[in-house]
DNA sequence: TTAGTGATATCC
DNA sequence: GATATCACTAAA
């Protein structure tokens, strides 16, 4: 029933790829083969250089050239030197969009996510589409979702701080 | 509320 | 080479 979800999946807006991730499930075989599912529960859209929350808003790095590039494409992030926040890249070549995976329905919180799942730097780069240790699938589930304005980017300015790009499964 | 953490970026 | 920054969490 499950279906993985395929590269098209991403190639659409990340305003309309960040809310039908949630509810989809985020799997992980482990290297001795144990597969970890996790309920994708929350995401944010990362849209654009003229989004001051987005990355990409610095012009683009080195790290943030992965932003730019494929759809599918895995962009793992160290934030203060603890937590591996996961990002999935969207959109059109060329158009620097992202959904952060915040939170899974049973490990809520970014950091907790990716260290539930064993995420970490190696993965940065990688495919999620055409990956054998990682994926998301479709599972048919749909939930209700909520929006509310993302979280963790006071420094982004008033206007993007409070765009609701946030979309929460409501329980 | 505050401390801790380390890769990246941006200055010398 | 040296700082400053940061899409967070845990502890208090």
């Amino acid at each position: 029933m499950a279906e993985k979800l395929s590269e098209d999946f991403f190639k659409r807006d990340v305003l309309e790829v960040a809310p039908e991730l949630v509810g989809k499930v985020l799997a992980r075989r482990l290297e001795d083969g144990t597969v970890l599912r996790e309920r994708i529960a929350e995401t944010e859209a990362y849209r654009g250089e003229e989004d001051k929350g987005c990355h990409a808003s610095k012009g683009r790095t080195k790290r943030t050239e992965l932003l730019y590039g494929e759809s599918g494409v895995i962009y793992v992030y160290l934030c203060y030197g603890v937590h591996w926040l996961m990002n999935v890249i969207t959109g059109r070549n060329g158009q620097p969009q992202g959904v952060l995976l915040r939170a899974g329905k049973v490990h809520g919180g970014p950091g907790k996510l990716t260290k539930y799942l064993g995420v970490d730097g190696s993965f940065n780069g990688r495919r999620i589409c055409s990956e054998p240790d990682i994926w998301i699938e479709d599972d048919g589930y749909r939930p209700e979702i909520v929006t509310a304005p993302r979280v963790g980017i006071d420094y982004a300015g008033e206007y993007w701080r409070d765009v609701p790009w946030r979309f929460i499964a409501k329980e």
